[in-house]
DNA sequence: TGAACATATACCGATATGGGAATATGTCAA
DNA sequence: TTGACATATTCCCATATCGGTATATGTTCA
């Protein structure tokens, strides 16, 4: 087995920075393609291919109006990465105190070692 | 330009399902290699390779202890990974309210209809 | 019907991946 | 020093990606 597809689920889709800026983009509301090429400057095939992925992965929606698309977030499907990066969230905060506490150990080295 | 590489970014590197599983693992405290391998059943050279990726990232740490090295986790390199995901926090909360609302007025509508 | 507009798809090339097996590096212990 | 152990690295292959260009599909309007 290679790499996963991005269509793998959404981890493998919001790997790409550009997949990202598109999904920021549409939380303003719903778009059409040509909105998001001119807000990204992205190219519109590849606007359209990103969109692809990213509604295969369930991350967002489409209507049709007229001879425009039009997408809308779905942020739903993103509660299991934010599901599972919470559940790291207390390490870091864990970690940073224990930093914290070793970076005034050394200052109240260094005030010893002064006088 | 292909794909990014997946020591791209936080992003990348946890697309890969067997590294979410191995930090998932790193949580209860530092690690050998081994110790990954016989929790994860993973190749000892894959999981050499997954740390390897996740060390270029950021999200672990090695230490040398003896022949063995030791791996734990550093939560923090996820933080960025769980801010951009949390802007979208109230997106899916909304929906939800707005589909519960929905599914609420049409069981409404559903009593008027029935009696 | 035909032209203009909006979007999707096909094709190409360069690139990296991830698993597996084999092997190299490094370290301890007798 | 040699052998056992722990880990890293190399090589291979099938696969998918992403951007770019060109083109196809689909829709509206005159």
């Amino acid at each position: 087995m290679a790499r996963r597809p991005t269509t793998f689920d959404p981890f493998n889709a919001i790997a790409e920075p550009r997949r990202r800026r598109i999904l920021n983009f549409l939380r303003r509301g719903e778009r059409s393609v040509g909105d998001v090429v001119r807000a990204t400057h992205f190219g519109q095939p590849q606007v359209s291919k990103h969109l692809g992925v990213l509604r295969k992965v369930g991350l967002v929606a489409v209507r049709g109006s007229g001879r425009r698309r039009l997408y809308r977030l779905n942020a739903r499907g993103l509660k299991p990465v934010h599901q599972w990066v919470s559940a790291f969230e207390r390490f870091w905060n864990e970690s940073f105190d224990r930093l914290d506490a070793c970076l005034k150990e050394l200052q109240q080295q260094e005030k010893k070692n002064e006088p």
